[in-house]
DNA sequence: AGCACGCCGACT
DNA sequence: GTCGGCGTGCTC
């Protein structure tokens, strides 16, 4: 009786009436058993003339949702309801009791109209549409077919994909209006792009309104932001939109101010990453989606910006871990890049000082070409790299002081006379193998063999069975000394300073990171990504702990090393630059220099590194030329996905292996097993070509799962790491 | 995921 | 006879 009354209180205030006068005619309509829901009337509430069905994708709740729900349109929202705006729905109220004509039970939840309809298969009545939140039609066709086709390439659902899509809304941003667009600029002169023999061709393509594809290895030096306005500008001379994704704010600020400079101003692009917090984000994004604003660069979330009628996909830097997101179902900006460019019929640009795997597997098949500099070119703009084996022991007391063997030591102290000097030190969390100090056998556990890690404090342990070493001893030679541990940027910058302690020194790292540093001597200590740019370019760079970054038990070790290098020593004054032999920069990498990626950096070869690594890849039967997926849960969970799968033919599945237990307290990453929980991890492996049955297959055996309430196990289509 | 319905065992 | 256990299945 008074819950009655509450609840009759609660429901005139909270929303508009019609909605929910029309929800009740499930219950008079179920009655009549009408085989097909033709929605009708209720006490006088009229629906839509034309189309009064809208089909809702449910945004939130249960993750098997992956559907479209019917709801009847009410008359007075027939304008507003129109496809891609954002509404609310009631959804599972129809197992709700109706007395005294209220509803119990039920939620509000968030959705979007994806189509209007004229009839429904659903064989019951339909409650109404709640509310439409705005009639902004933020979910658009194009928009929509993408997220399709990232849900089904990942083996996701299409909310968690549109979860990473949509901007929240900000009510006070969609009030505004957005500027007019602006005309097409003129096509923008080929400047630095000349010294790339396909460079101008390239960009005169983009501006005649074709759809080049390419996979740009980018010279070293400050001109790739430059070259991605240019590219961006002879897009928009064509009349079409384009969009640049790079790896982090830093570098999305430069391409943002090489576009401003290059299309005359801002009102042309938009700048859209992370950092400009919700609402702002949302008025760019408004921009875009409205055709205000034809032309984006940003950070990963922007790979979805809904570019009207694009012309061109770009993305800087595709080896960058932070193109890969945390988020469910972990789509990367390269596929999803390049997914657009097919499904929009545009033109796609991946620019890199260096080659991923998957760039030249692009090259190699032939979908997009090589667009590289001749070697005169990279000689005259890359520094000279010298290498020392890491072996070598310094002569004199100084360099020794500062860690440095004699040849890095002298290089820094003449360098400085010159300008700045940059030192990348490996991250203190990147935790190679340990290994014995004189004969490089990896460190193992005396008790079940499996390998050493350092704890804090210098102490080991096994990370394998967890037992702590105290005693170690090579199994190999009897040594009994591993390679020091990494030594952060901090204790190095301490260290240089005393090698060196007339010269000012600065660091840029995870906490702190620098954009520029100044034109003069000085030491600039930093971890691989965070490095500052000098204006001048740096006089001299010293790359050190290359064991370290090579070390890795990692699949992308050699590349991720190789990249990182490159793109400190791309920030040093070229050799031809300057004035031949004293003006150049030098770089000199500490690391074993018979190791291919080291050999790769001297000759300033990525695209050579990567051909034979994709070769390598390719006859081990590895990623990328197979294709995987990981599959995590309890034991059960994942051999009955596997085994209900109907995976491609020639699918193999490895393992499973044991994952490592969830410490209490530590952040849990997407993937791993809940704390005290104990979890396995298969890898199921198909032939090339197969990539999309495999990630079909697993999406429909979760589904199957899922029907049943069962615990799904997570599935990751193409896992970053994979020992 | 919630939530109601349903078909079996202990109780007034 | 009824109350209530949580196993199944549906939600427009």
């Amino acid at each position: 009786m008074s819950s009655e009354n509450e609840r009759s209180k609660r429901d005139a205030e909270a929303r508009p009436p019609a909605g929910e006068q029309l929800a009740l005619i499930r219950e008079t309509v179920r009655k009549a058993n009408v085989p097909r829901a033709k929605p009708r009337t209720w006490r006088g509430a009229a629906l839509a003339e034309e189309l009064p069905v809208a089909k809702v994708l449910v945004d939130k709740g249960p993750v098997h949702l992956d559907k479209l729900w019917d709801y009847a349109v009410p008359a007075e929202m027939d304008a507003e309801a129109r496809p891609g705006v954002r509404v609310r729905v009631r959804f599972g109220a129809g197992t709700g009791k109706v007395r005294e004509g209220r509803r119990e039970g039920g939620g509000l939840l968030d959705g979007y109209i994806i189509e209007r309809v004229a009839e429904s298969d659903f064989r019951g009545p339909l409650a109404a549409v709640a509310q439409v939140v705005s009639p902004e039609p933020v979910l658009g066709p194009g928009l929509l077919a993408l997220c399709r086709a990232v849900a089904d390439r990942y083996a996701g659902s299409l909310a968690d994909v549109l979860q990473l899509a949509m901007p929240r809304r900000s009510a006070r941003a969609e009030a505004e209006p957005s500027a007019p667009p602006l005309p097409p600029p003129p096509p923008p002169a080929p400047g630095t792009w000349a010294r790339y023999p396909a460079g101008p061709g390239f960009l005169e393509a983009l501006a005649r309104g074709d759809r080049p594809r390419a996979v740009w290895t980018a010279l070293p030096g400050p001109h790739w932001p430059g070259e991605w306005a240019a590219a961006v500008a002879a897009t928009l001379a064509s009349g079409r939109g384009a969009l640049v994704v790079v790896p982090d704010g830093k570098k999305a600020a430069r391409v943002d101010e090489a576009l401003t400079s290059a299309l005359g101003g801002s009102g042309r692009h938009v700048l859209l990453t992370a950092e400009l917090g919700p609402e702002e984000r949302y008025r760019r994004w408004l921009a875009v989606s409205r055709g205000a604003v034809r032309a984006v660069v940003g950070t990963r979330a922007a790979m979805f910006a809904p570019v009207r009628d694009p012309g061109l996909m770009g993305i800087w830097d595709d080896g960058d871990q932070s193109h890969s997101d945390d988020h469910l179902p972990r789509p990367h900006a390269r596929d999803v890049l390049l997914l657009r460019a097919v499904q929009e019929r545009t033109g796609f640009l991946l620019g890199d000082l260096g080659r991923t795997v998957e760039a030249a597997q692009l090259v190699e098949n032939g979908w997009a070409r090589p667009l590289e500099a001749g070697r005169d070119q990279v000689r005259a703009a890359a520094p000279l790299i010298r290498t020392v084996d890491e072996g070598e022991v310094a002569r004199d007391a100084e360099a020794r002081a500062a860690r440095l063997p004699t040849l890095a030591w002298q290089t820094v102290r003449e360098a400085l006379t010159r300008g700045p000097v940059l030192v990348q030190v490996p991250r203190r969390g990147y935790v190679p193998r340990l290994a014995c100090e004189r004969c490089r056998e990896p460190a193992r556990c005396a008790h079940c063999s499996g390998p050493l890690e350092a704890r804090d404090a210098d102490r080991l342990g096994c990370g394998w069975c967890g037992r702590p070493e105290t005693g170690w001893h090579c199994a190999a030679c009897g040594g009994a000394r591993l390679r020091a541990s990494v030594v952060g940027a901090r204790r190095t910058a301490e260290e240089l300073g005393r090698a060196f302690p007339a010269v000012p020194i600065r660091t840029s790292g995870r906490d702190h990171v620098l954009s520029t540093v100044p034109d003069r001597p000085a030491l600039v200590v930093s971890t691989p990504g965070a490095e500052p740019v000098a204006e001048g370019g740096y006089a001299a760079a010293l790359l050190l702990d290359g064991w370290a970054l090579l070390g890795r038990p990692d699949l992308r070790a050699g590349e991720d090393a190789l990249r990182h290098w490159l793109e400190a020593a791309s920030l040093v004054r070229g050799h031809g630059e300057g004035g031949g032999a004293d003006g150049g920069g030098t770089v000199v990498v500490i690391a074993e220099p018979t190791l291919r990626p080291v050999q790769a950096l001297v000759r300033w070869d990525p695209a050579g590194y990567a051909a034979r690594e994709l070769a390598e890849r390719a006859q081990l039967g590895f990623p990328p030329v197979s294709r995987m997926a990981a599959v995590s849960g309890p034991a059960e969970a994942v051999a009955e996905l596997i085994a209900s799968a109907g995976l491609p033919e020639g699918a193999e599945t490895l393992g499973p292996v044991p994952l490592p237990v969830t410490e209490p307290g530590r952040p849990r990453r997407p993937g791993d097993p809940p704390p005290g929980e104990r979890w396995e991890r298969a890898l199921v492996r198909v032939r090339p070509g197969q990539g999309s049955a495999l990630a079909a297959a697993l999406k429909e055996a979760k589904a199957r799962r899922l029907a049943r309430g069962e615990k799904d196990p997570a599935v990751r289509v193409d896992p970053l790491e994979i020992g």
